[in-house]
DNA sequence: GGTAGGATGGGCT
DNA sequence: GCCCATCCTACCC
């Protein structure tokens, strides 16, 4: 971290747009080890899930353009931030050309700055495994929120970069978490063994 | 270590 | 009116 305090200073460049703008398993798996920061806050990315939007009934886009799908059809590198259960938020990001729907579900993180502050955040985490493991968690430790709705995550205060220094990924592929429909299809990106990831780890599809 | 049940509100039929 | 891309607490091994 710089000494302002900026974690942003130990991170490589911001991704663009060409980035998101490719078929949404592709950029799932991409998005493993990229670095998503929130201001002061900032955590890698160890597990996605890829929600295609065609032929796919598991994604919010299955039934169409509504005014909480509309930003899933837009262009892409932007974030679809929607409530679960009435408590908590998911971040998702846009992917595919403008018109064509598919976006990414963030579904946890390795907390490397602005630690203190994901704590305060998040009181009820205890170890430091805890504080973004899930896309509940990972929402409100970051600050983000559905303010976030439709935030172009190529500039701004919300940007996910390239890590400090790439290091070689060991990746898995399994069923996405928590679905009914099309709940065979591998779609979920994890980083083989990291202690951040939630839910099952052991399935091995690739 | 594990799981069952409740919280809580927007989206869509 | 029903369904959630979830989390937390209590309780039980």
């Amino acid at each position: 971290m710089g000494e302002d305090g900026s974690a942003m200073l130990a991170f490589g460049p911001i991704l663009k747009r060409p980035f998101y703008q490719r078929p949404t398993a592709e950029v799932a798996r991409a998005l493993l080890g990229k670095v998503l920061v929130h201001g002061a806050a900032a955590g890698i990315i160890v597990e996605t899930e890829a929600y295609p939007g065609r032929d796919d009934l598991a994604s919010h886009s299955a039934r169409g353009i509504t005014r909480r799908t509309r930003v899933i059809f837009g262009p892409p590198g932007h974030a679809y931030v929607y409530l679960i259960y009435g408590i908590y938020e998911c971040l998702n990001l846009v992917t595919e050309p403008a018109g064509t729907p598919g976006c990414v579900l963030i579904r946890a993180l390795e907390p490397v700055a602005g630690i203190e502050l994901m704590r305060q955040r998040r009181p009820a985490a205890g170890k430091l495994e805890d504080i973004a493991r899930g896309p509940g968690r990972l929402t409100m430790a970051m600050g983000i929120t559905r303010d976030h709705y439709g935030a172009d995550v190529t500039r701004g205060s919300l940007v996910v970069r390239e890590p400090a220094e790439p290091r070689a990924l060991e990746i898995q592929v399994t069923p996405r978490v928590g679905i009914r429909a099309c709940a065979e299809r591998p779609l979920r990106f994890i980083l083989q063994g990291n202690r951040f990831v939630s839910g099952p780890r052991g399935f091995v599809a690739l």
